[in-house]
DNA sequence: AGGCACAGAATGAACATTCAGTCGCAACAC
DNA sequence: GTGTTGCGACTGAATGTTCATTCTGTGCCT
């Protein structure tokens, strides 16, 4: 076996998006991932910790997406059209990580610490974007926290219906619009 | 006992709310009801079935709560307002049902028919609404799912975060800025 | 007496975790 | 080259716990 350890993380990302945290049990783990159910503890101490790592990587994974190609000395809007598409084209391309993601963060096993820490990287950057935005007089005069709030909300609610019930939507969600209702909600 | 099914519900409510779907047994809840713990079993099959009730009553409950003094003869702004401020006042002043129905929805034992038929009257009136702003021209021109995903995924969010980690907002989040918002970004 | 509502102990299933044993392999001796 | 020893990785059955659900007995009301 190539990286056990990785085998075991993938197993446990599918396995949770499929069935749901709470109907994922070790030894459906330990089947998919090929191995014994006793091996996942010589790498993770606990369930808990399994899933406190497969946290991490997630959001390692996520952090890069968003910053692929983002240039800081950009234009406003360019920058805003870059990261906030980045995330969407990112969660929407891996509804799997969306609903694990979602799952996680609702679950008791990750506190807001461990959130707020894994997430630090993407939060200066938003920050960053959002006060120039404001010193350029482009963005309501309203804290950080709530811009970015509004903007997340809707484009991961928009890509969680979307894989729920793909069917209401038509044939196609213009990105471009999504993204224009949410540089219109905070922009002045 | 004066209702012990509500009785019942309201213990199973609370519990999910303080401590999650998963880590919430019949034991817990029926200690919390003050009855034994085969008592449940008299008024709801499963504990399945006992979940399924609890969503319904709450879905119930926000309906009337957004409906509050609704008038669809107003005019096509102050409609919105109500509907969403309603929403959005009853999330804040309800998180633990927030946070309860987050988790229903996202758990495998409500399904997405359930959900729509639970949702079938507010979906009317929404619908209603937005259709009028379109025919108005003041809306975009974009689908009623689109444009009440954006709204809805904005407030939904802001009233998480804000239950979350209220330090991280200011001593008060002005509601007319987060409706203005949400305004903002489906008008034309 | 008869029946209804209830309590809480008993039951059995599902699960996280442990542990005794197996396997493969590398180092070493001859 | 061949036999031997030791060790780390691995397996999966066994363990103990937690839980939903059942069931038996109790008390209350009519």
């Amino acid at each position: 076996m190539i990286d056990k350890r990785q085998q075991i993380l993938q197993a446990t990302a599918d396995m949770i998006a499929e069935y749901g945290l709470q109907a994922c049990p070790m030894s459906k783990i330990s089947a998919r991932a090929g191995c014994g159910a006793g091996t996942i503890y010589r790498y993770f101490e606990t369930k808990e910790e399994l899933v406190k790592a497969l946290f991490e990587d997630l959001i390692e994974r996520l952090t890069e997406a968003c910053l692929h190609e983002y240039d800081a000395s950009q234009p406003l809007r360019d920058r805003f059209y870059r990261l906030w598409g980045n995330y969407y084209h990112y969660v929407l391309a891996n509804p799997g990580q969306r609903a694990l993601m979602e799952q996680l963060l609702a679950s008791p096993i990750i506190c807001n610490d461990q959130t707020d820490c894994a997430l630090r990287t993407l939060h200066l950057t938003t920050h960053q974007l959002l006060d120039d935005g404001k010193h350029q007089g482009v963005f309501k005069d309203l804290s950080n926290e709530i811009l970015n709030t509004i903007t997340y909300g809707s484009l991961i609610m928009m890509s969680k219906k979307l894989h729920q019930s793909p069917e209401k939507f038509g044939t196609e969600v213009p990105v471009e619009a999504l993204l224009g209702m949410c540089w219109d909600a905070i922009r002045c």
